[in-house]
DNA sequence: CGAATGTTTGATACGTTTCAATCTCTGTGG
DNA sequence: CCACAGAGATTGAAACGTATCAAACATTCG
């Protein structure tokens, strides 16, 4: 496993905590993290109208204009994260649910001798703080792996969206199950196949879920995704990810150069390792899509 | 792994499909398993006011009269289900969310090799179909563990209650994100934790949840968890469960007789597995606890 | 240029799986 | 009432996948 003698996770004494991102700061616990977050409001002025946001709960009912305009209600500030640095800090307050408008983060979590975890990656239009700030200490750290942009959605305002709009309301809710989907095969992922297949498994998860969202072609993305950060997301040691590259590599499957992951052959790939993405696809919402506003 | 025969996944035709239970019954893949529903519905007459459910959302927010009587009518028909049969499975459509009021269940899931894994246990109170049944075809399937008792929420009820009730609909939110929580930890014990800190740290978690249903002592539950359950839960062979039982024995730590988990030290066990209960504690739902019904 | 980050490879150690066998218990049919 | 089958627990021996340790290499960057 990765992190024997922790590299990443330097603990850093949480000196700057704004109140912006966090409420009420406190550490329960010793908290491992390259640092805590320094948001950098960039405006305040209401969101464009087709933020990520829009997009993804687009897909699963048609928003009419006056849920556009709500949905930008509910985003209030928008901060600028760079690379490494955390959004969210494992054992803190927050009282905010934000969203990813754009790069990849991810939700990880160290355990008491040191090694980290990653439980997922999260894409644009992602609830960045579903479930780990729903809590009254976030459960787990989000870190950026590229420099991003983040909206805030203060509870609050999830809480007024309830009463306000009961479509986007149950849309979320839909959205919710899709994040936790992907949870339940990434356990099946750890728990029961061996190296070669999760590595596989893991990049094929994340070729579509990029597709969906316009940021992959049809057999290849880009994203900065060191060796150790699969190993980490996988339960393995990087050594061994490097290994199993290798062999895919070699068995013509496929190719890492620099940032950019090619597939040789998605079908061949996708049955070695068992993928089948249609935990991914869209979801129907009975009696949501008939646009039913009142 | 456990499972390489596949031994308790008996691989059965599914025959008699109930129309009451699945809704456009339709296989996408092999389903493996040992069977499909039998529902036998007990009664149609309005369930008693103090279900499971009515006390899982309690903890979230104190329900009101009419709340109650809402939640009443959410739930249509109940049934009885025996140990070892299947409430859902993986690969068909059902157009209900389930509630578990009585028994225990497990989500899991096979991979191409006849590998079980299970997702995670199912206790009186959660929502069974979440995330499972919300996706055209169910992404796992879902067995009990005890002779049990299912009540169906149909979706479409599930839907009118975004409308009628903003407040309950937020609290079906809120208890999605404490089940989705559970997913992140046990990624992380899968993941990064060695077998004894595994066995130890899944059957800590489950200690602490029967203790807030009530169905456990401070220092001991019973439930029918065989090592290859425990096995398939933890991505571990049912071999290396058995010895690893052994070693906790011999360490003072936890004692199993027949069905009974007893805890010898509870302290010293968390501290080994690293387990901190504080995801599973009961979720503050902002503004939605002064009880403020409209 | 040197420090830091990430990749790659080899040798070795170890945790866990697999295979195989025994043992206990429980329910069941003769 | 006993014999027997099946499920589950238990133990030993050997094989295997993966981790760990260590070192070299490539790249980037101040």
């Amino acid at each position: 496993m990765a992190r024997p003698h922790v590299r990443h996770a330097v603990a850093i004494q949480p000196v700057d905590i704004s109140p912006l991102l966090l409420s009420q700061p406190r550490r329960t616990r010793p908290v491992t993290s390259r640092g805590v977050p320094l948001p950098q409001p960039v405006n305040d002025e209401r969101v464009a109208s087709a933020t990520p946001l829009h997009r993804s709960l687009g897909r699963l009912l048609s928003l009419t204009p006056a849920e556009v305009l709500l949905l930008n209600n509910l985003q209030k500030t928008r901060y600028r994260v760079r690379r490494d640095q955390d959004v969210v800090v494992h054992g803190y307050k927050y009282d905010s649910l934000f969203v990813l408008n754009d790069g990849v983060a991810i939700r990880y979590n160290v355990t008491h001798d040191g090694r980290r975890q990653i439980a997922n990656f999260v894409l644009p239009g992602d609830l960045i703080g579903f479930p780990v700030c729903l809590f009254e200490n976030a459960i787990c750290s989000i870190s950026m792996l590229t420099d991003a942009s983040v909206t805030a959605i203060p509870l609050e305002r999830v809480h007024m969206l309830f009463r306000e709009s009961p479509r986007l309301a149950e849309a979320m809710f839909w959205q919710a199950a899709r994040e936790t989907a992907m949870y339940v095969e990434h356990i099946v992922n750890i728990g029961r196949r061996p190296a070669y297949e999760r590595v596989a498994h893991l990049l094929l998860e994340l070729l579509h879920r990029l597709q969906i969202i316009g940021m992959a072609t049809p057999r290849s993305f880009e994203l900065p995704l060191t060796q150790e950060v699969i190993a980490d997301a996988l339960g393995l040691s990087v050594v061994h990810v490097n290994r199993t590259f290798r062999r895919l590599r070699e068995g013509g499957l496929l190719n890492v150069e620099d940032g950019r992951f090619v597939f040789m052959d998605v079908e061949a790939l996708s049955r070695l390792a068992g993928f089948d993405g249609s935990y991914l696809a869209r979801v129907p919402i009975p009696g949501l899509f008939a646009l039913d506003m009142h």
